[in-house]
DNA sequence: CTATACTATAGGGAGCGTCTATGATGGATC
DNA sequence: GATCCATCATAGACGCTCCCTATAGTATAG
């Protein structure tokens, strides 16, 4: 029947040159590739392809459902465009969450900016202003913490990570890979106001006989990476915080973890298929990082 | 992702004012359709439709994916044709049985040439030399007694029906419904040669002691009815001719059937689809027919 | 208030698009 | 000329989703 399925595997086939690419670029498995351009051959009851084992090239009937193929991806684009027309000035609204590196951040708004129409509004939070906003559909989608918990919101767990100490790399225990609490006794401590581990931690020292004095308190990550590396004190952060100058050994026993993923409305008004698409974004973005 | 199915079920709601007479003209159940909607709406974020229980009508965002979207239909339809193009020219060759009644074959060919592109061909033949011309290629589908054997060739059954007399319908027997050979000996008989069974029904005669008189021979079933209504004779058909001043009583005893059906080459160079089509319209046409 | 016409929802079944694994083919290389 | 590499085709299994029937919900008409 000529799906629009198939004119995209003729097309992808016509641009790149071979099956493989082509299939690569439609995001199939080669053989489904070859098993759509067979189904469209069948179909016209005429060969499109003449194969060789160096390249593909077309023939005269597949020269003439070139340009006319391409028209047909052409007009799905533009009803797609045109039914979005007016919801295009509504902004994506994308919620990061506070201690999530800024780089990422910068990564995240730069991708979304570079691959998707229309405009982006960021917001930073904590996790609990963040699930807030959600829950009253002021965000369309967040990267923040998931929990098992399914409170209502569709989620998808993108990576876990534990949280380790902060260390200039010039402090004495910098090279080690696993430092007790107690080691840190007479050490300054910068408090990261907005950890989600903040009680968890200080518990962890206090636990253990430590109580060690405070030299800053800051909101700012980039900032207590910048006391940290100045040499100001030592702090707990979560594993994705790395700089120059800065070394993350373990803190024994500590085995908080968190789970950063995406969570978003499901029964959104906005599109499905722009939020899915945003999702996959954001999705390989964040894989691409943490790599 | 907006199919071409969905774009379909689109235009037939547009066209048709309601979604069960839309889910009707695209061959599929109402809810079906109504699925297919709420996909579109859910995909674009907005409802294309504002459904009351009176009608349905276009949205502000349908309105705009309106004409593009016919776009899209005719985009494809042009795709088609550009690809068929040096293949329109091959004619659509199509055998009929020579003893299926001449309004059938009238009525095939207009629905063939009204719902087609292309040139046709008709070709009359017996049983055998259909078989013959489609196994030679020279045909692309026919029209004729399908045997449960399946020498290599698709078929399609469409119906079976039984043999019988045929009548003038001022003869005396003509209101009964089943009638002995021996009633009918002092009838003069006509002989429709190319009946695929001719022995089966001199035998019949011959083994009940009845040996008629044969007042005409003929290779014409219009021509064997025109003699039957002249009270000429008696014959036997098979029962879907039927004509006005003629009779169908059943022939006591004689329980031969054929079974009609569309028989085609399944290898074939030409275009699957259109082969498709083509034996799609015909199995409509004829179901029309019997009924 | 019943009857009618229409769309939405639920759940099961089947077709087909996709996958992995493997085969087949032909040019390049030593 | 044997081997390797790149390419497309085929086979069989899996799983998604399109489609169905059955049913509910809702508004208009009589």
């Amino acid at each position: 029947m000529m799906d629009r399925y198939l004119v995209r595997y003729f097309l992808a086939v016509i641009d790149h040159g071979n099956f493989s690419k082509a299939a690569a670029a439609c995001n199939v498995a080669q053989p489904t590739l070859s098993v759509g351009i067979a189904k469209l051959e069948r179909g016209f009851g005429t060969p499109l392809f003449r194969r060789s084992n160096r390249r593909v090239e077309l023939t005269a009937a597949g020269a003439r459902l070139a340009a006319p193929a391409r028209a047909v991806e052409a007009s799905f684009a533009q009803a797609e465009n045109a039914v979005r027309g007016s919801a295009a000035s509504v902004p994506l609204r994308i919620g990061v969450l506070s201690t999530v590196p800024a780089e990422w951040v910068e990564a995240i708004a730069r991708r979304l900016n570079d691959n998707r129409p229309g405009r982006l509004e960021i917001v930073e939070g904590g996790e609990r202003a963040l699930h807030e906003r959600l829950r009253r559909a002021r965000l369309d989608i967040a990267l923040t913490i998931i929990h098992p918990s399914v409170d209502r919101l569709e989620s998808e767990p993108l990576f876990s990570e534990g949280y380790s100490l902060a260390l200039s790399a010039d402090h004495p225990l910098a090279r080690r890979t696993t430092i007790a609490a107690e080691e840190l006794a007479e050490n300054a401590m910068i408090v990261r106001r907005q950890c989600e581990v903040l009680s968890e931690t200080s518990r962890h020292f206090t636990e253990r006989g430590v109580r060690p004095h405070f030299s800053a308190r800051t909101n700012s990550d980039l900032r207590a990476i910048g006391y940290v590396r100045a040499g100001l004190g030592v702090t707990v952060m979560p594993d994705c915080f790395q700089a120059d100058g800065m070394t993350r050994p373990k803190l024994e026993d500590f085995h908080h973890t968190r789970t950063l993923g995406l969570a978003y409305r499901s029964d959104l008004d906005r599109s499905q298929e722009e939020l899915a698409r945003s999702i996959a974004i954001l999705s390989e973005t964040i894989d691409h990082l943490i790599r």
